[in-house]
Formats: C-alpha cells, sequence, structure tokens
DNA sequence: CCAAAAGTGTTTAGTCTACACCCATGT
DNA sequence: ACATGGGTGTAGACTAAACACTTTTGG
C-alpha cells in the first residue's frame, strides 16, 4: 500500500494541451439556424487528415483559459464571447504520446462568425483548414475528440435550460424571437412563444430597448443582454485576485 | 496574430498534479454529525506546516480518475465510494512552479472511515500528518486550496439537490433518517422527514428491505441503494472502452 | 380586409411545502 | 400509558404547459 515517494521527475513525459468546442448558430441554404462548431483539419500524424477541434499545447507562462483563447484564435481567428471549462481528458491511450487535454467550451454571437471570418480574409491571415459543420452531424473526429464533443452538446442543452446562457450566441440587440429560435436550434424542438416570453421576463436578464425590428409582420421590441446578472456560473470563478 | 508554432517542448515545466477533496460525515464529541474533510500536513516548502488537500503527481503510466485514488490513498489511506473529477485549476501564480492540479472530490462512507483508519493503525502504516476537519470551519490552507474547498462545498450542497448522491456517505443499509440527516449536514438546515420521505422514494433510488433498525422507538425500514441507477452523473462516462 | 407574427390572459395539471394526524415500539 | 420517532394524508401555494385570444403591422 505504501508507496516510495517518486522524484519529481515523475511527469517529465506528460503533456498539457487545451482544446475549445466552440459553438455558433449559422444559416444553411435554406436559412434555417444550424447549431454549428469549426473544426480544424490535422495535418500531421497521429490522425493526419482527420477534423480535430480547435487546440494546442499550453504555454508555461499562461493560464489555462487564456490558453484557451489564444489557441482558438491561432488555429480559426475567433474570439468567444462566453467560454467555460468543461472538462480534463487524461486516459493513458487517447494519444500515442501522453497528453491531458483540458477542454474549454465556448459561444460565438451569429453576427461575429461572418464578421470575424470576413476580417481574416481581408487581412490576407485567414486561417486555413478550418471548416463549419452542424454540431448533429459530424465526420469521425480524430483522437477522441466525438466523445468531448458528444458531451460538450449534453453540457449545452442543459444548461440552456436553467440558464439564460443562449444570449452568448446573439448580437447585442435581438428579439425574443431571435432568442427563442436560439434555444430551439440547441434544443431541437419547438417552444411556445407565450411561455418562452414569461420565462424570460421573469428572469430579469433582458433589458426591453425603445427601439423595434420592423418586417413583414407587426414590430418586434428589441432587448438587450443585462450584464448585471451572470449568463452562468462558469466554474470556481477562477481567483480574480 | 499569428503567432509561430511553438516547439513540442514549450510546455516542458508544466506538472500535472491530481489533488481530492473527500468527503465523509463524522460525529463530533457531542454526537452530532460533522460533514468532514482529511487534511494533509506539508513537510516541505512551498507553504511548509501549512495544511493542504490530498494529493501528489501525475504519473504519465495512469490515466486520471487512477491518480486521484492512488494519490488520495497514498496521503491518507483512504478509499472513496463516490469519484468525480471538479475542475482544472491552472493559473500561472498559483504555486511558484508552473502546476496544473486536475481536483476531484470524493465521498467515503461513514462505516468505512474508522475502519480505514483502524486498519492502517494495525498496520503501522498509519500515514502521517493527516487530520479530519470540520468543512465549514477550516484552518487557512496551503496554495489555493481554500478557493478549491469552497467551490467544492458549493458543488456539493448543489448536487445534493438534485440527485440522490448522499448516499455515498452511508453503509450499505440505512434508514430514511440517517440519509436525511447526512443531507441536513450537508445543506446546513433542517428537512421536512415527510417530504423528504416522498421526494426518495418517487425517485426509485432506493429499494427497501424487510429488515429494520430496532432502537428506542418505533423501528424504522432499513433501505438499500440501488445500484441499477448512477449516483449522479460523474462527467463524459471516461470512454470506458 | 387578411395573413402572420407579437404579445396577453386563462385554464389546468402537476409539484412543493407545511403541518395535522395516525402507528408502533421501549420504557 | 405515554413519549418519541416512524410513517401517511391533505389543503394551499406555487409552477409550468397548453392554448384561446387580442394587437399590430405589411400587403
Amino acid at each position: 500500500m505504501t508507496r516510495t515517494p517518486a522524484p519529481e521527475t515523475r511527469d517529465a513525459d506528460v503533456r498539457v494541451a487545451v482544446s475549445t468546442v466552440i459553438f455558433s448558430v449559422r444559416r444553411d441554404e435554406h436559412d434555417e439556424p444550424v447549431l454549428s462548431l469549426p473544426l480544424v483539419r490535422r495535418t500531421r500524424d497521429p490522425f493526419d487528415g482527420r477534423w480535430a477541434l480547435p487546440g494546442g499545447w499550453l504555454d508555461a507562462t499562461e493560464g489555462l483559459d487564456v490558453a484557451a483563447s489564444r489557441t482558438l484564435a491561432e488555429t480559426t481567428g475567433l474570439t468567444p464571447s462566453y467560454l467555460e471549462q468543461l472538462y480534463a481528458f487524461g486516459a493513458v491511450d487517447r494519444s500515442p504520446t501522453r497528453v491531458v487535454s483540458i477542454v474549454y467550451w465556448a459561444l460565438l454571437r451569429s453576427d461575429e462568425v461572418d464578421a470575424q471570418v470576413a476580417a481574416h480574409a481581408r487581412g490576407g491571415d485567414a486561417p486555413e483548414n478550418v471548416e463549419w459543420f452542424d454540431a448533429t452531424d459530424l465526420p469521425p473526429l480524430a483522437f477522441d475528440h466525438d466523445d468531448i464533443v458528444e458531451y460538450t452538446l449534453w453540457r449545452l442543452r442543459n444548461k440552456v435550460g436553467y440558464s439564460r446562457i443562449a444570449h452568448g450566441l446573439l448580437p447585442d440587440e435581438f428579439t425574443l424571437a431571435d432568442l427563442r429560435e436560439v434555444n430551439e436550434t440547441i434544443l431541437g424542438k419547438r417552444l411556445d412563444p407565450a411561455n418562452f416570453r414569461r420565462q424570460v421576463d421573469t428572469s430579469d436578464t433582458l433589458i426591453p430597448t425603445e427601439r423595434f425590428r420592423t418586417g413583414s409582420h407587426r414590430p418586434a421590441r428589441l432587448y438587450r443582454y443585462n450584464r448585471d446578472v451572470e449568463l452562468a456560473d462558469r466554474g470556481p470563478l477562477p481567483t480574480r485576485h
């Protein structure tokens, strides 16, 4: 039972990586909203050619959250509106070499997707080998990334139920129909407009504006997200000394 | 924006540790139940002499869960009945050297506490520098372990509300009063016996036995935990291939 | 005026909580 | 018998789903 204390070099060959599952709601060819996520095509073994989650190695001089943001930006050019740690994956056989991956999940506002992509295209620094996929219809991924995405989806759907996290996928101002559509897309089912309205305005997370979106029918009031309330608990509030 | 890809040695000086917050319900001098956890006194710098969470370095040949169990056993001699990953802490300044800690939290059945402690005492391999503390009244801890424990407590109290996880703190057979007492101890408030009974037996997590605990008054039926239902979701079901 | 989405009201079923009450046992 | 915790019943409060209904615009 008692074990000789190991030398400090015991973990010399364990490396730490950071990956991020980042969701956004994009429109397909029929203008239907689709819960989507970007993947990066691997250009080396293992899993050369396979699609994988964006990520990279943890730098010794940066915190985990920062590493997640940085590697996401480096590989995809995207900056999320919401970022939360998901889980640390560390099975011995999940990669040929010993890698512990700290996985984050993130949300990207729908108006930012195209804006950020376009900006990189203009700047000539468009990320390569990046493609968006329907989150519910993915190709087989590298490593254990299939499991990771599945768990992330479960967590997202769960969290949408008890927090107002869907705002992280919308622009500053939006209608209740927009918000409801995002929720419907995530959950994959229709929600009652009347009851949805009541749920959000008893939750105090929305601030009504005096502006309206005018369309083909009765104008809908625009709302803003109330920044006084947290989007959702993000874990242990990483000791912001 | 674009960054030169780093060499594979970028994270050479990041080490991975595993720590565990393990709870049990112990009796104080007045026989009152107290939510307690064991701490280990550090015998070297940094924080020499301070109390810290049990843990140790991740071995390159073992998974994260296994490492949590092993380091817990090595430092305290305890074997948990429930183990779940909590969070990965990796702020740059949380330790003089760069350490990413994967923190687990665990439960230990009340009948196991003394049994395991006694077994080690007999075997002469009693763990040193280990002491149990009231979880709500801890001394200042080493590193960021104060924050970690606080977050763990929050998570435990939360989870007790929507899952039947308190069974992890009880022996195989127990009365509803036992189970309720554990819940009360965790939550720090009284629960209505009648309503508590209904909650648990609509949840299908308990199997009634034909045995009764006889005491000073009307005998109470003993229940067993229904192993067909999971205690609680433990995260992404670590790909048990 | 009509279609369609925005927004309001109401009915109902289910759940949660407090608490009154009966039951079974050791003293 | 009686005190005490084990166990059941139930009325009121609160919540959530379903859906009828009114409002406001564009065509």
